[in-house]
DNA sequence: TGCTGTTACTGAACGCCGTGTAGTAAATCT
DNA sequence: AGATTTACTACACGGCGTTCAGTAACAGCA
């Protein structure tokens, strides 16, 4: 961890790979994870496609540098949006977040498809990189909305047959860090909540729904809703008889 | 509607045209959407990339067709698995559709990603396609097991303020001439549980299930579950005390 | 100050890719 | 048999990621 002074040189090169990386992604918002060509961006920035090898090793690389860029501000508006609501309004923070989800795809659709789209055929997400870390944010922030719904949900959940070995050490030992005292079927049904918002934003931002839906908003609002339902959060909606 | 028998010619064309979609769909399995490159298939079929534009006015023409194909095979696979179970097993139907869906988007995952990933940039799915065609077979199938659990559904379903108005009128009209008497409220509920499926096998195909669950078949056995229950075909599994 | 090693970049090349266009040979129709 | 349609090749254009030898500017040291 030494700290010293960055030095000039150094000073230029971050601002250059920055650089890079902003034309990247101005490129991607224009014309989509497939406009970012190396050709492009040093057009851009007065350079032969060659220098930009001089800050990153392959094409792949940016592209995963920019990931998690990505990544870490979907975890930012996921995270603000849940601050936003009070922690004794579990079913608003919810709702909060799950619209906050679905606000950042519609908004940034380049970027939910760089993020959850293609990894293009030869892929493989680097091991510790920082996407990971983000990705893990944005989980975690789900993690906690079921953790304060656990003890409602806990009834619900069918035959809680789960066990910290369903999981990867690591993630299981990442989640048992920030919540100790939450079971391993929780975590299960976190990973259920994280895929029940994923399905109708993804089918939304690849353009399965428009087609048919006129308002998606509509239709995703009432999955939030339902889903604080199997959180127990709510009542089941029913009038009685 | 004429029924000439097809000539020498068009045979061979048809020959033609089906190997080119064969080597595509090959090469698709083996290197992902991004390898189908015109050169590969005229290579292998020992011919120059030129000739294809005889059959394909352009590459994304050719897949296309490949998306039709690919669209038709997991309905197939769809219905198949409703027609294994009895009418009078809703449940049954519900959970065999649904791991119909997972099992063919594990098995075919270059497939599922043709569908619903990548549109490439300048996409749009062409109006009156078969793609359209076979995407409406398969989510008719989800559609049919929603109207027969419809009597207990409704009931669960919050305030069912939907109209026909909510979808687009061709969409409405399709689905009102297999379903005459199915309400708007259900055909949106159809859409959830479209996107409930989706969700997790989404997560799942694109790998960001597996670096952190072990089983991601029994997380979405139990998603399935849970969604008999938001059909009113399953009472909560809560034990009651 | 001058010298030396490092760094940032160019320019050209290689082999891919999709896409057109002009020409040729074969199959088909009359 | 002759005229016409069809299927294909050969070639070219521009774009892509990537590599590599060479050059010019910089940094630190004497």
């Amino acid at each position: 961890m030494e700290v010293r002074a960055p030095s000039r040189r150094e000073r230029l090169r971050a601002e250059a790979s920055a650089e890079i990386k902003a034309i990247a992604l101005r490129l991607m918002t224009e014309g989509g994870p497939a406009a970012i060509s190396l050709r492009a961006i040093a057009r851009e920035m007065g350079m032969t496609a060659g220098a930009l090898y001089g800050y990153y090793a392959t094409r792949d690389d940016l592209v995963n540098a920019l990931i998690a860029e990505v990544y870490s501000s979907l975890a930012d508006a996921e995270e603000a949006a849940r601050d936003a609501v009070p922690e004794e309004d579990p079913v608003g923070r919810v709702l909060a977040v799950g619209e906050a989800f679905r606000a950042w795809a519609i908004g940034h659709p380049e970027e939910f498809q760089l993020i959850y789209g293609d990894p293009v055929p030869g892929y493989q997400a680097p091991e510790g990189g920082a996407a990971a870390d983000a990705e893990h944010r944005a989980c975690a922030v789900l993690t906690g909305l079921v953790a304060a719904a656990w003890p409602q949900a806990q009834r619900l959940v069918p035959h809680a047959d789960y066990e910290w070995s369903d999981f990867e050490p690591g993630f299981a030992a990442l989640i048992r860090e920030s919540f100790p005292d939450l079971p391993p079927a929780a975590v299960a049904l976190a990973m259920r909540v994280w895929g029940r918002m994923h399905g109708l934003v993804a089918l939304e931002v690849y353009g399965h729904l428009r087609p048919q839906v006129r308002d998606p908003a509509k239709l995703y609002r009432a999955e939030l809703l339902d889903l604080t339902v199997t959180l127990g959060l709510t009542p089941p909606a029913g009038r009685p008889k």
